[in-house]
DNA sequence: CGCGTTTGACCCGCGC
DNA sequence: GCGCGGGTCAAACGCG
């Protein structure tokens, strides 16, 4: 991250290039059990915006995003976003501001049993967090007396019988030349791993704040390096700690998101991205009509809101 | 010195 | 059971 302290971040970079992936997320659902095609309900950017990005490789980028959230995306042609495997929470394509981003939320893909309310405060990022998975390793060294190195290093952070649970997920699909946006939020980079078949590795991103255990993955789409793929996992439990202006709201708009207990309709979300497009980027930029910037957000994200806005 | 990044090692889940 | 890929850990390192 020091790397871009430096320099000072404009968030028009995050906003400017907006992709868009149009009919195929509307034409891939048929036939999901979720009722994709409500969620996808045609919003008025949508149509607009179709027409004119029809032709850009659409599956593709769907298929991206996919992968992004782990989502089976082998047959993509049919069912871009495996919504027939994952249980996707909210499927919705952005525009803003002459360009889009295209969301895609998902809930918990591993958890059968786990209970909707409250999942992103819940503990099961907390097994990775440093203060709370000191006992455990105590716990697990001791009773094994083993003390190998592999014990040492691997026991660490998970209990056996207990499977990692998943945050609900939240992706974005942003046209940027640096990989790591800023969102007002502060990470700690964690790990980076080479990605299959991409010349691009993908990085993890832990939230810096203590009891935070929100994640984030980004990584760079092979097919379209300007393309960004941002994948948000769990929810923040406190305010940004700066304000960055514009590019915060979006993306605690898309941390939020993957809550389920707040499920966000595709259109509200779009509105909220559209509106703080409207207010933070250069007037150059065609600008959606869009009413009452704050009102929704404040029913979808108050707390985001209490902490993030300007 | 504190904080963040880098990077190799390791575990887990899954498909075969 | 094995191998692979994704995800995470943590020591070492860099930087302000």
């Amino acid at each position: 991250m020091s790397g871009e302290k430096g320099k000072p971040f404009h968030h028009e970079s995050f906003f400017d290039q907006y992709l868009f992936s149009p009919s195929p997320l509307r034409g891939a659902t048929s036939g999901g059990p979720l009722g994709i095609e409500a969620a996808l309900a045609p919003s008025p950017y949508v149509g607009a915006f179709s027409s004119d990005y029809l032709q850009s490789s659409f599956v593709d980028y769907g298929e991206l995003l996919a992968k992004a959230l782990d989502i089976n995306s082998s047959s993509s042609t049919q069912n871009a976003f495996g919504l027939g495997d994952e249980a996707m929470k909210m499927v919705s394509p952005v525009a803003a501001g002459g360009g889009t981003t295209l969301a895609v939320a998902t809930a918990n893909s591993s958890v059968s049993s786990s209970s909707t309310e409250g999942a992103g405060e819940e503990e099961s990022g907390g097994k990775y967090d440093k203060e709370v998975k000191k006992e455990p390793i105590k716990e697990e060294e001791e009773a094994k007396g083993d003390n190998d190195d592999k014990s040492k290093k691997v026991n660490k952070a998970r209990r056996k019988g207990e499977k990692r649970q998943r945050e609900p997920r939240f992706a974005f699909m942003t046209r940027s030349e640096v990989d790591h946006l800023e969102d007002g939020y502060r990470w700690r980079k964690y790990g980076q791993k080479a990605v299959k078949n991409s010349p691009y590795p993908r990085s993890y991103y832990r939230c810096t704040a203590q009891k935070c255990l929100v994640k984030k993955r980004v990584e760079r789409s092979h097919q379209d390096p300007t393309v960004v793929i941002t994948t948000y996992e769990g929810q923040h439990t406190h305010h940004c700690p700066a304000n960055v202006r514009g590019s915060s709201h979006i993306l605690a708009a898309a941390a939020a998101a993957g809550n389920p207990s707040r499920a966000i309709h595709p259109d509200a979300l779009l509105q909220q991205l559209s509106n703080y497009a409207s207010q933070t980027l250069t007037p150059t930029l065609p600008q959606p009509q869009l009413p009452d910037p704050y009102g929704l957000l404040q029913d979808i994200l108050p707390s985001f809101l209490n902490g993030c806005r300007p």
